[in-house]
DNA sequence: ACATTAGTTAAGTGATCACTTCAGTATTGC
DNA sequence: GCAATACTGAAGTGATCACTTAACTAATGT
């Protein structure tokens, strides 16, 4: 399930946005409240709360409210999800030119 | 360079549709052609060119022109630079959740 | 030469995006 | 109780998205 497809699409949607990976880097720091992830952002706290709701329905953030408090953190899990994805990919092909290296290396042995 | 925001932007935006993941999934098992990448895809080649071009702008795909058919392949470079990006924050996070427990840890010693 | 194959390009459409403003609701400090 | 704080939600707007169809070019096979 953390390869369903709509969660993919959902996580890198989300990281996209120039404004919502500066939020996560942020986070990557430690917990904040969401004035304090707008705070370095030239807009609105409205604006800021949209970008949040993306990133807390792709999974990458989790919010919690306590008073009038909402604290936001990462959750790396989520984030591994994205970066496996991209790994497994590429390893596939380095794999791939590996064994096409071995192949003519074999081939030239045999002359 | 390779954390210019800009270019991070277009390979997320890139990663973000389940088409375009499906033609990187492709042709991270090996170079393929325009026709072929369209093949499993239930939309017009004209839509498969335009998500090629989208992939071709953020790097990840790089092709080129012998005749009358395109060849694309993988740029793993490009994947690597995104997967880094999403590493980094997740170890930063990591990283600081250690320390916590180190910190918890010692004061629990020095009662 | 002619038809087929492989891809390209332009224009249009409806949906989604990234904001804005404005009006609201709790919670907290005094 | 009253004002300031910390958000929340709805409605609107202009831009970008993911397609479609249709008309095109250029290379290849016969």
């Amino acid at each position: 399930m953390l390869h369903d497809p709509a969660q993919l699409d959902l996580m890198f949607q989300a990281l996209a946005d120039p404004a919502r990976r500066q939020m996560v880097d942020r986070l990557s720091r430690g917990p904040a409240s969401v004035s304090q992830l707008a705070e370095p952002l030239a807009m609105s706290l409205s604006a800021v709360v949209q970008h949040l709701n993306v990133l807390e329905a792709s999974g990458l953030v989790r919010t919690e409210k306590l008073g009038r408090v909402r604290t936001c953190r990462i959750e790396p899990q989520a984030l591994r999800a994205a970066e496996r994805w991209i790994n497994e990919r590429r390893l596939a092909w380095e794999r791939r030119l590996d064994r096409l290296g071995d192949f003519l290396a074999e081939t030239k042995d045999e002359t």
